[in-house]
DNA sequence: TAGAGAGGCACC
DNA sequence: AAACGGTGCCTCTCTA
């Protein structure tokens, strides 16, 4: 057995390499005597879903704050086996990120995922209970090369993040291809991989005393782990895409956007996503464009805009060919191609579904489709998505079909505001029925005419009640929304005057993050806030505590036995995938189990049934209307 | 040639 | 007094 010698702020860490099975006998000496161990693996890429299909774990690492075993499992047989040996001996593990590592060990070497998960801690949950900010926002950040420098040691925190990097400038190929061809016992290597297991063990120790007490004594720490295990479930299954509906609008928008490139070409715009060269034309053109994007460091002022809200206020046919190009490129390259090129040998796409991911602790979902991103407006790029396969008896017939069901809040953020708040008009609203943006209107414009369904100024009203709660003012109201600035100032203010209880919570919000630098949210998650902007602490409470009230939904579903209809969660949607013939009864069950009474006020969930594909639950809407 | 910054665009 | 919140991915441009 080969060992590596590592200082670590001069304390010695030793790397022990297993090189043959005899070397085991240390190793297994090794778990006996440490109940709890950090682990993680080292792949030969981040596609898990191709185990034994051009994906494999090549190693596996385990160890405690000051020594570690490398596990070669590319090898053979034997070093699986002492790493299933090693999982189901140990008392409590800790991961990094710990989803991809036991997706690893449950594809490529048939680990029972469920008793792992339960007795593995993750760090990154931990790093976000202490500190949610991305590194961009003044934070610490939740990837390790950001954990390491910040909570253990800058130097070695350096070499994480630069050491994949070099190995892979030694064997001459790009960073993300050197995973698959490194030397298995490359020296570095072994060192860059021996040391996480240890950087997850001391995380743990550094992080758990700095978990606020309140979050802890709610349960938090608990919690997270827990939704974790259904989120990790629902990755797992990945969502069938439709390979032949993907194909055909690829083509279909490969041509639509070579037709209108060539237009664009014509006029001298060679690259429609290059803004430079839009402006230049178009000011060649004779138009004069006035809008600005936002200051940056490197543009204080601004550069000249080119968006869609520009081009559309011009009518030429560049311009026109310009954004017909843009959105079928996008919807091309963005979902269509991804869905396709991640799909699984069973059809199906595996996103990252980040269980605890931003400021507000709201789910992301990254990596094969971004799939929170799918446009909403009509059903087009989500008929790429569909519920599961029929089910078939021996000969072949149809015992059962899947169809996709929705089941979503609405409103929940401003229902959320009304219950927090406690503000009698804004909970008089919804215990009645009535429309908030109405009311909101009303009270800024004088109330609705006779015989009116709607107020005349409800879409001011609809805007402020948004904007307010994301703590707009009667600025953003009036940019965002086009109401003419005069509206704009007096619904804000008619907002405030006629919901005095969320003027409160708002200026409450703001003072504890100017007094303390956070805010608790109603779980007891802490969010630290910037000094700057102390007016967004009101939207973190509310967007925060409504993703967890989705969380605590998550949760119980799971113990409902509604994981395996779980295809993804869209912030305050959950998409299923229901067997035909019992979709009324589970969609209406969801959603009972969703809907949630917080302070006295029902937040309902609605369900909506469609046909196969995901995309056909809007289109059913759509006809609704 | 990789990475960062910026703009743009899709969502809640 | 007023201050819009949270994301991810693609493309282009410039630099180290």
């Amino acid at each position: 057995m080969k060992s590596i010698d590592y200082a670590l702020k001069g304390e010695r860490i030793s790397i022990h390499v297993v090189e043959n099975p005899d070397d085991l006998f240390a190793f297994f000496k090794f778990v006996e005597a440490n109940p709890l161990m950090g682990f993680d693996t080292e792949t030969t890429g981040l596609d898990w879903w191709n185990a034994g299909d051009g994906f494999h774990c090549r190693l596996a690492q385990f160890g405690n704050g000051i020594e570690s075993y490398v596990i070669p499992v590319e090898v053979g047989a034997v070093y699986k086996d002492a790493v299933r040996r090693a999982v189901e001996r140990a008392e409590r593990l800790v991961a990094h990120n710990r989803g991809f590592d036991i997706h690893v060990l449950e594809s490529d070497l048939g680990i029972d995922p469920e008793p792992l998960i339960r007795k593995t801690y993750c760090t990154k949950i931990l790093a976000h209970l202490v500190d949610s900010r991305a590194v961009k926002e003044g934070g610490v950040g939740l990837r390790l090369e950001d954990l390491v420098p910040h909570y253990i040691d800058a130097e070695s925190g350096a070499k994480v993040k630069k050491s994949m990097t070099d190995i892979a400038r030694r064997y001459k190929v790009k960073k993300e291809e050197i995973w698959p061809v490194v030397d298995l016992f490359d020296e570095e290597y072994l060192l860059y991989a021996g040391m996480d297991p240890i950087w997850a063990y001391r995380l743990l120790h550094k992080l758990l005393p700095l978990v606020p007490v309140r979050s802890k004594r709610r349960g938090l720490i608990s919690w997270e782990h827990r939704l974790h295990w259904v989120t990790y479930q629902m990755e797992r299954t990945g969502y069938l895409v439709d390979e032949n509906y993907t194909r055909a609008r690829i083509a279909e928008l490969t041509e639509e956007e070579a037709k209108y490139k060539a237009i664009a070409a014509e006029f001298g715009v060679k690259n429609i996503g290059s803004s430079q060269q839009v402006i230049a034309v178009l000011t060649s053109l004779g138009f004069v464009l006035t809008k600005r994007t936002k200051p940056s460091k490197k543009f204080p002022e601004g550069q000249l805009s080119t968006d869609d809200s520009v081009l559309k206020s011009i009518d030429h046919p560049l311009t026109e060919a310009i954004l017909k190009a843009k959105s079928a490129s996008k919807k091309r390259s963005t979902w269509f191609e991804a869905a396709l090129s991640n799909r699984d040998r069973n059809g199906r796409v595996h996103a990252a579904i980040n269980s605890i991911q931003a400021r507000s602790a709201r789910m992301t979902i990254t990596g094969a489709i971004a799939a929170q991103t799918l446009p909403s407006g009509t059903g087009y790029v989500r008929h790429a998505f569909l519920a599961d396969d029929p089910d078939y008896d021996d000969e072949g017939n149809i015992v059962e079909e899947y169809v996709t069901a929705t089941v979503d809040y609405s409103s929940m953020e401003l229902m959320f505001l009304a219950a927090d708040s406690e503000d009698r008009r804004m909970l008089r609203a919804y215990r009645n029925g009535e429309d908030l943006h109405d009311i909101t209107a009303a009270a800024a414009f004088g109330p609705i005419p006779e015989g009116e369904s709607h107020h005349p100024k409800r879409k001011a009203g609809k805007g402020t009640n948004y904007t307010v709660c994301f703590g707009g003012g009667w600025h953003a109201v009036h940019t965002q929304w086009d109401i003419s600035e005069a509206d704009a100032r007096r619904a804000v203010s008619g907002f405030w005057e006629a919901y005095p209880a969320t003027k409160k919570l708002s200026r409450k919000c703001t003072d504890e993050a100017k007094r303390q630098g956070f805010i608790y949210t109603v779980t007891g998650r802490r969010i630290l806030t910037d000094p700057k902007r102390p007016y967004a602490a009101m939207n973190y409470r509310i967007q925060s505590s409504c993703r967890d009230i989705m969380a605590r939904a998550l949760i119980e579903l799971d113990a409902a036995g509604f994981t395996k209809w779980m295809r993804l969660v869209i912030h305050d949607e959950i998409v299923f995938s229901f067997p035909k013939s019992r979709a009324e009864e589970l969609t209406k069950k969801a959603a009972e189990i969703m809907q949630f009474v917080y302070k006295g006020l029902l937040i309902p969930a609605d369900g909506e049934i469609g046909g196969r594909s995901w995309g056909s639950v809007l289109d059913k809407e759509d006809s609704k209307h």
